[in-house]
DNA sequence: TTGAAAGCGTTACCAA
DNA sequence: TTGGTAACGCTTTCAA
C-alpha cells in the first residue's frame, strides 16, 4: 500500500485553480469568499482527502486552540467530574481539551506540563499532586495562562478553584447532631492531607457550636482507603458499648465503606447504633448495600469553573483579574444516616 | 505585568554568538557539538528560558513524538486502566500520550479523531463507542496509524486489541460449576451489546460440557446497573426457594452488586445459598461488604500491548504486520463465591 | 565542528 | 473578492 503524502492547501489551491490565501480563507472566513469560488474550493478539499495541519497554524497565527488538563488522579472520580465540567465549557467556547494523567507522580506532572507548554496551547489546566504544583512557576514564567484546580497557591497571580472542605465537615457533623447524635468521632489521615485537616476543622467548629452538648473523638489514620476503615471499625467495636460513638465522620468514602464493613459483622445497627456519613460521592459509596450518606464535591463545577476563569484570561488577559473561586460542596443523605 | 514574547532558538543563537543550526543540534545531537559550545548554547537557553515550540518542530521536521487516546468513557475503570498501560509503553518508547475523553458520544468521538488528525500525531489509540467506530475510516485515510481497543473490524489494513469476553463468561461459570452450583442464573443485558452476548456464550459453552447435570436460565436486563441488578434480585427473592438458582454469573459487577442488595435483605446467604460472580473487576465490587468474585479484564495490558503495536507500526511501517491481538481475563475469587 | 540557507504548511497583510 | 508574499520557529542539508 503505497502511502500518499498528505495534501496541503497549495496542493488544493492548484486544483481548485486558485491562490493559497483564497483556501485559507474558505477556511477561516467564509463570508469574504465568493460562492462559486467557495464550492470550487470545497470540492478540491474533499476531492483531494485535505486535512488543515494544525502545528502550521498555530506556528503562522501564533494561537491555539486547545487546552492542557494536567490531573493527577484518574482513578479518583472527582477529577473525572472536573473534566467533564472543563470539557463541556471548553467545547462551548470553541476550544478543546485534552488530558494528561500524572498519577500522583511529580516526574509525570513536571512532563506533562513542559509537554503542554511547548505545544503552545492556549492554556493549561493543573489539578496538582496535593502540596506539588511543581513546574508550575517554569510554564506560569513563560507566560503560558494557567488555573489550579483542587488546590491554591499564594501566588497572586494565578487563578485557582477550591472546595470548601471545611464547609464539608461542618455539613456532615451538622447532619448528624441534627439526627440527634451526641457522640461522634472522626476518623481521617493526618494534617498533611489539607484536605482531611480542612474537613475536621469543619467538624470541630459545628462540635463547639453545640457548647458541650456534643462530644468528638479523633481516630487518625495511615490513608483513607477502605482497609484503614476496617481498621478505625475494629477500635470501635473492641470499645465497651458506652464509649462507642453514636455517629462517625469519615474524611473519605472508602474510608466509610471499611467502617462500615466491619461494622456488618458485628451486632451494630447502621444507622440505628452508629450513624455513617463520608466525604466525595464515589461511585463506591452508593453503589453499597448499605447507601452511604456523604458531603459531596462540585468536581463538574470545579471543573467548568476553571475552564472558564482560564478561557477569560485568555481571551481578555488586560481585564481579567486572577481570583481564587470557592465551591461549596453538599450533603447527600442516605441509608447509612437515614436508615431505609 | 508586561508579558515578554518567547524567546526563539534564534535568540539562544544570538545570545549565545552561534548559528541558528548548532542550537538545534545542541537540543537533538548534542554529540556533535563541541563542549564548550555546548555550555555556552545551554546557559543562554537557561538565561532566556527558552522552550522549544513543538508545533515548528514537528511541522519542520515532518513528525511527532505524541500519541493520542480517543477512550469511550472515563468512568469505566477498564478504560483508565488501558490508558495507564498504553502511557507507560509510550513512556518507555519515549513518547507522550494525550488523553481525549469521547463519553460515549458519537460527535465527539469524531471531533477528537479529527483533532489528533490535525495535529498530525504519530499514531491514534481508539476505544470506540460500541459498534461505532465511526471517523475511524478518515482518520485511517489520511494515512495516520490506528489501532482500536476493545473492539475490532473486519478491516485487514489495522491492529485491535480485545479481551476474550467468551473465555471470560466460560470461566465465570466453570468457578460456580467446580464449586458444587448446579442451577445457574446469567443475567445481563441484550445481544446488542457484544461483551454481554459473549460472556453468556461462554456460559452457555461450560453448561454444556456439564452434559446437562448443570441448568442454566437466562435474565435479559436493560442496562447492567446497579439498580437493573436490583431488579434481578427482586425477580430471583420472588421464586420458590427451589426454583432459584445457587449460582449466579452476571455480566457486569454493578449488576452483580445490585443483586447483592436486594439478596442482603432477604434470609437468602451469599455464598452458601447462592454463590454471586460479576465481571469488569471494578473497585466498587471488592471494596462492598461482601467482596464480590469477578472477571477481571486485563484493562492494563490491553493498553499496553495497543500501544506497543501502535508504535511498531510507526516506527516499521514496513515489516509491520497488521494482527489482532486477543488478550485472556482471569478469575478473581472471593467471598461471593467462596466464603469467608 | 560550525554556519548559512532552503524548506515545512499555515496565516496575515497588501496590492491588484 | 482575489492573488502574491513575507513571516512563524524549527530541522536539515550542504559548504566552509
Amino acid at each position: 500500500m503505497t502511502r500518499k503524502p498528505t495534501p496541503s492547501m497549495s496542493d488544493v489551491a492548484r486544483l481548485a485553480g486558485v491562490a493559497l490565501g483564497t483556501v485559507s480563507n474558505v477556511l477561516n472566513n467564509p463570508e469574504k469568499v465568493s460562492t462559486d469560488t467557495l464550492a470550487r474550493v470545497q470540492s478540491a478539499i474533499d476531492e483531494l482527502g485535505f486535512v488543515r495541519n494544525r502545528a502550521a497554524r498555530s506556528l503562522a497565527a501564533g494561537t491555539s486552540s486547545t487546552i492542557g488538563f494536567v490531573l493527577v488522579d484518574l482513578s479518583n472520580s472527582f477529577f473525572v467530574d472536573m473534566a467533564r465540567g472543563a470539557e463541556e465549557v471548553a467545547e462551548e467556547e470553541g476550544m478543546s481539551l485534552l488530558l494528561a494523567n500524572s498519577d500522583v507522580l511529580e516526574a509525570k506532572q513536571k512532563r506533562y506540563l513542559n509537554l503542554f507548554d511547548e505545544e503552545r496551547v492556549a492554556g493549561i489546566l493543573l489539578a496538582p499532586i496535593p502540596g506539588h504544583p511543581d513546574g508550575l512557576q517554569r510554564v506560569r514564567g513563560h507566560g503560558r495562562d494557567v488555573v489550579l484546580l483542587n488546590d491554591s497557591t499564594d501566588a497572586k497571580d494565578i487563578c485557582s478553584v477550591v472546595v470548601n472542605n471545611v464547609h464539608g465537615g461542618y455539613l456532615a457533623a451538622r447532619h448528624l447532631i441534627e439526627l440527634g447524635r451526641r457522640r461522634i468521632l472522626f476518623a481521617g489521615g493526618d494534617d498533611s492531607l489539607v484536605p482531611v485537616r480542612d474537613r475536621r476543622i469543619g467538624v470541630e467548629r459545628a462540635i463547639a457550636e453545640t457548647n458541650g452538648a456534643v462530644s468528638l473523638d479523633v481516630i487518625v489514620t495511615d490513608e483513607v482507603q477502605a482497609k484503614h476503615g476496617r481498621e478505625v471499625g475494629s477500635v470501635v467495636l473492641s470499645r465497651a458499648a458506652a464509649d462507642r460513638p453514636d455517629g462517625i465522620v469519615a474524611a473519605a468514602d472508602l474510608l466509610a465503606l471499611g467502617i462500615l464493613q466491619s461494622l456488618a459483622g458485628s451486632d451494630i445497627r447502621v444507622p440505628e447504633d452508629i450513624a455513617i456519613i463520608g466525604h466525595d460521592n464515589n461511585r463506591a459509596a452508593w453503589d453499597g448495600v448499605i447507601p452511604l450518606s456523604t458531603i459531596s464535591q462540585p468536581g463538574h463545577d470545579v471543573g467548568a469553573s476553571a475552564a472558564a476563569l482560564l478561557i477569560e484570561e485568555i481571551r481578555q488577559p488586560a481585564r481579567h483579574v486572577h481570583k481564587k473561586v470557592i465551591l461549596e460542596p453538599s450533603l447527600i443523605a442516605r441509608e447509612s444516616t437515614l436508615g431505609r
